[in-house]
Order: C-alpha cells, then structure tokens, then sequence
DNA sequence: CGGAAAAACTATAACGTTATAGGATCGAAC
DNA sequence: GTTCGATCCTATAACGTTATAGTTTTTCCG
C-alpha cells in the first residue's frame, strides 16, 4: 500500500545523515528517534518518522550487522540426498551448487498470495540487501522486470517477458512444448482437452499458443481447462475433469502442464472408466520423472530445471560483475521422454 | 581437510588488525596481502597467509559489505503458488512463513554428498553470517550439534539426536510411525519388508525400533530391504524390490520410509503380478498428499513438515533472542490418513 | 527564585574492511 | 653521489550504524 518513492539512479539512497541534515537534528537523535528510545520526545519522533518515510529511508544491514553483530539471518543448512526433488527444490539446489566456490550466499524468499510481487524486489532494490535477483513466473507485461531494469538491478529471470528487454533469462520452450505435445498424440484422436498453465503468466501463454495451433494445423478440436489451472490444487482439477469427462463432445486427448495436472487427469477420466492408452491420452510436463511410474502410458516431457538453476546462476553473476555473458538467455528444446532407454 | 582451529568461546574471532599485530605489518598491508595484490612482497604475502590460516581469520562479511556495498548475496524470490510441495520446499516455505514480518532473512546452503556436513557449519560459526542455524537429517552421536553446542551457538534442528543435549528441535515421531505402521496392516499379513530410511540418520533407527518392536509383537517376520534405503534413488529401489519378491519367502506387507520408496515399491511388486491390497499391503509416510491418488489401497500417513518449518523458525528466533522457548521440542504424533474425510 | 532533577538531545568512538595517496628503501643510471 | 624509478609498505579516511557518556534545556519544588 505505502507507495514508496522511486529511488531515482545515480542518486544516493538515504541515511540517517540525511535525515539528520532534513529535520536539523543530529544523526545519533534520529537513530534513537526511528527506534522508538524513551528519551527522545514524541513531536520529534513524528517528524523523524515523516521524514523518513519521505525520504524513503531504509536501513543499511551492513552497517547494524558490524555495530552490532547481529546478522538477522536465519540459516537453513540442508541435505541433498534426502529428497525426490520437485521443481522448487530443484531450482534452490541447482542455484546453490552453481554459487559452490564463489563468494554468493544464496537467500530464498517466498511472496505468499496475499502479497505484492513486486514488494520482495522493491525491498531488495532499496535495501541492497543482494547483488542480483532471480525471479521466476514471469508475467508478459511484468511490472518487477521493468522495475529492475528501471534501476539497473542485475537479475535474470526464469521464463521471459513480453517487454523486449534484454535481460538474461533461461526458458523452457513452452510453446514448442504445445507443439509437441499435440504432435505427439496418436493419430486417432480428434479433441484436445488443455489443462494448462494460467494465462497470465509467460509459459501459459506460450504453451497454449503452440498447443492451440497445433491443434488447428491437425485439425483437432481444442478446448481449455475452466476454471482451473496446472497450478490449480490437484482435488479441485480432478473435481473438474471427472465432470467434463461425463459429458459429450468428450475430449479424447489430454495435455497438462504439470506432474500435479496430470495425474489429477489420470484420475478424473479413469472415474468415469476410461482407460488410458485406449480412450485416451495424455501428455505432461514434468520436472521430476514419476508420471511414468504413476501410469506407463503417460507420454511425458521433461523439463530440466537444474539446468536452468545453473544457468541462471552462472548468468546473474556475469550480469552482477559486469562481465559480458557467454550466454546470456537461454531456451530449453522439449523433448519427448523415453523411458526405454531410461533417459 | 583443513583442521581449522576450533575458535574457543570468549576469545575474540581475528581481524586483519590481529593478524597485522602478530605480523608487524599495517592493517592495510595484511588486506592487500590477502587479496594478493601486485604491490605486496612474495614472502610477506606468504607470511600474512599463513599466519592468517593459522589464526583462523575469516573475513567480516559485514565489513565488506559496509566498505564495498558487495553483498555477495543471491536472492531468489519465489512464488508459493506454483509448485505442488515436497518435504523440502514446504520445510523452505513454512520457515519463510514464519519469518514473515520479523527482520530474519533466510539463508539456504545445502551441503552435497561429497561435502563434510560440518563444513557448512563450521563456516557459519566462524564467520558469523548467520544469527542461528537450523539443521535436518540429524543424526544420533551428530558433530555438528555438538560443534554448536560447543560454541553456544543458537541452533534448531529438525530430528533429535542421541547425545541427551538440551536444545530445540522438532521431530516427527518415527518410532511411533514404525509401530503405527505394523499396527495398520490387515490381520492376515505376516512377514514385513521395510524400506526404511538409513540406519547412521536418527529418523531411520526411530523407524526400525517401531517397526521392528512391533512386528515381534505381532509375531510378525521382520526383514530390512537392503542395500537400499528410502532415500535410494527409485530405479534401484524397484529393482530390489522386484527381484526380492520373485524368491521365498516372499513377504506381503511393506512399510515404506518415503513416498518414493512406496512408489518405486508398489511397481516391483506388482511386476510380479501380485495385486496391491489383495496380496499385499504398504503403508508410507508422506509429506506431500499424493501416494493415494498413486494407488488408492495405499495406507499412508502425513508428516506435516509445515509444522516443523513454523516451529523451528519461532524456537530459533527464541533461542537466539534469549528469550525461553514456550516450546522448545515438539514431536508430531503420527496418525493414519483418513482419505474419505480428506484430511 | 535558586537549585535539583528530569527530559531531550548531541558528540564521539567504534565495529572491520578497503581505496587512496603517500612514504620509505633500494638499486641503477648518469 | 645525486636522481630517478621501482618496489614494497603504511597512514588515513570512509562506509552507516549504535552505545555511551555527556550537555543543554525544561520543569518543578521548596
């Protein structure tokens, strides 16, 4: 809600000195006056206060951490070998394993659903509390890219943006993906049933463009998943799928954009009897491979987001020492998975 | 390798005006030694690293940052909406969740399988860059929480150890899971094969007591699947079990340490033809809800790991503001999943 | 109205590092 | 034997904050 100021470049963040220099008053008085000491008087609390929220003021963690050697950083040291990872977990390892030998640390930090995704970024940009950011999620028009960018905040994103900014970005090709994946559908079938990602973000987009057309160039029927999403809870799209599925036309094809969907798919259709591999298809995304062991006739793509862990690393620290990147984007070509030869 | 001096409680960690004092040199020569630059002499160069080494000097990461405004910090701003969780991710997010609104940021540093598991803390301690640690997959004489302790360094940890030290932790009750778990199978069954987690980690021997204990009472047989365990990759894990269950005397329940291991265990078994629920069983644990929609005759139970993330994030925070812990430790209690109900 | 106490504010130093400009020492060249 | 240029080293200030001790101003009481 508080609009912050635009911190504009090439112009110094604030301090307490400056605050001191707006009210008149001396840097250690402002300090005690921000944190609310008992013997600074409540009228000079309130202009120390005003003053700061004007100026945008936010404090240097630097500076507190070598006053007063306290960090205020939690670390979570963790396993590796413990876990069948999944696409969150495998971005945060592949990061941390590229940053292994260099000087990074690696800081995690979740916005909920009841939060302004740009207020992680806003924060980071205005309290230098990193040297780059990497985002995923991209919207086509995304308010956090163009803020980045505005400041010449090093970043890179996982998944691109509509804005035609160069920045350094790895992307699963998606729409590629759409492409594939009606291609990759028995010739029998004739109504492609989409679950797919929201449409809002990047991937979503693409996916259901290449989907969409392809769907077209073969003739097919295509038709998209409402209301819900691949992100969607898997209760809620197996509730929708089971229902869809009893009515006519009755889709013969299906393609989720997530292990999640897919297998709330499986389930939805084999309600009303169905059987997969007979009736119908489906065709996934996945980041971790299980949908084959979940039913064998899935036809699955993999994406392999390690490798956009590692890339993305290794460009934002190119991007942050101003070194010129080898490659600075990257897209990942979908292939189908073969489970035969165990790839 | 390097035995880094164990840096004793009081005694002040050093600082290049220590390394300078015990050299003879100028602060500012010890600095440019140590980043080995051009205008300092070989042999001084030498003599500042190796007295450096031999004192334990870490550079004071706030330090730097104040001086040079580098963070070396990596941010990775997530969304919590996209991702169907795992154990890792959820214990991730549910720590974030809690730190939501405090000044703690969260700090991820896995540590790989060709790493000393002390090495991550042991650089925390000694540089400080963290106000308090909070550590997974302990183990039952575990040298890192010794280590802290030691050090009376502020820490959490997610499994108990053996050691009778008294300090905040968050467990599920394994050994309450083992004994659930042979307590849920159907009266008929009576030879149990157990996927359990390793036996050198705390959680794999709470596990295998319960089971164990349980099945003697039962007079039940009793065998631990070997050489795999349940973080065993599921490939291996269902080739074990797939040749396992082509000899006799061939058991007809199985009690699972992870989704993956029950996943990968439902396919070896049923490669032989046998039918889950009919002549055989398996109950697992899991932290995410999917093993049901896998096989609906699975019997499972839910670990809440969110609960364990919220819980060490506030037990930390205590500990490290020295505040006393409402509740320091907290075991979850282990309950059968009831999936009518959809809890 | 004098004086003491309370209230409100300030000056200073310090945390550990690094950039910068400058100083000492030495050998070589004239 | 002065001068020059390397080579090697050092003093100093600064980054932004806070703890401490201290100073000024106000209030209030006798």
């Amino acid at each position: 809600m508080t609009e912050s100021p635009l911190p504009v470049i090439g112009v110094e963040r604030p301090t307490l000195k400056t605050i001191a220099a707006a009210t008149g008053l001396a840097i250690a008085t402002v300090s005690r006056a921000l944190k609310d000491a008992p013997d600074i008087g409540e009228e000079t609390k309130r202009r120390v206060r005003e003053t700061a929220l004007r100026l945008g003021y936010r404090q240097n963690r630097a500076a507190v951490r070598l006053r007063t050697g306290k960090t205020n950083v939690i670390a979570l040291v963790l396993s590796t070998e413990a876990d069948v990872m999944n696409h969150t977990s495998k971005l945060i390892y592949s990061i941390a394993a590229a940053l292994r030998g260099t000087a990074y640390h690696l800081v995690v930090m979740p916005f909920f659903p009841d939060q302004d995704p740009m207020e992680p970024v806003r924060y980071i940009v205005e309290t230098e509390s990193a040297d780059g950011i990497i985002l995923n999620q991209t919207k086509p028009d995304d308010p956090r890219i163009r803020y980045m960018t505005d400041h010449h905040f090093p970043f890179a994103t996982h998944g691109r943006s509509d804005m035609a900014l160069d920045h350094p970005y790895f992307d699963f090709d998606n729409e590629a993906f759409g492409t594939l994946a009606v291609q990759s559908l028995p010739s029998q079938r004739r109504h492609v049933y989409m679950i797919a990602p929201p449409r809002n973000h990047m991937y979503g987009r693409h996916m259901i463009m290449g989907a969409s057309q392809a769907a077209a160039a073969r003739g097919m029927r295509f038709e998209l998943a409402e209301p819900v999403t691949s992100d969607t809870l898997a209760d809620e799209i197996e509730a929708v799928v089971t229902k869809r599925f009893q009515q006519d036309p009755m889709p013969d094809a299906i393609i989720a954009g997530s292990t999640n969907a897919a297998m709330a798919a499986a389930a939805g259709v084999e309600f009303g009897g169905k059987k997969l591999g007979i009736d119908f298809d489906i065709v996934s995304k996945e980041a971790i491979r299980f949908l084959h062991r979940f039913r064998k006739e899935m036809i699955v793509v993999q994406e392999d987001v390690g490798r956009a862990g590692s890339f993305l690393a290794r460009a934002l620290q190119d991007a942050i020492e101003g070194r010129a990147p080898k490659e600075g984007q990257g897209l990942e070509v979908p292939r189908l998975s073969d489970f035969r030869t165990g790839i």
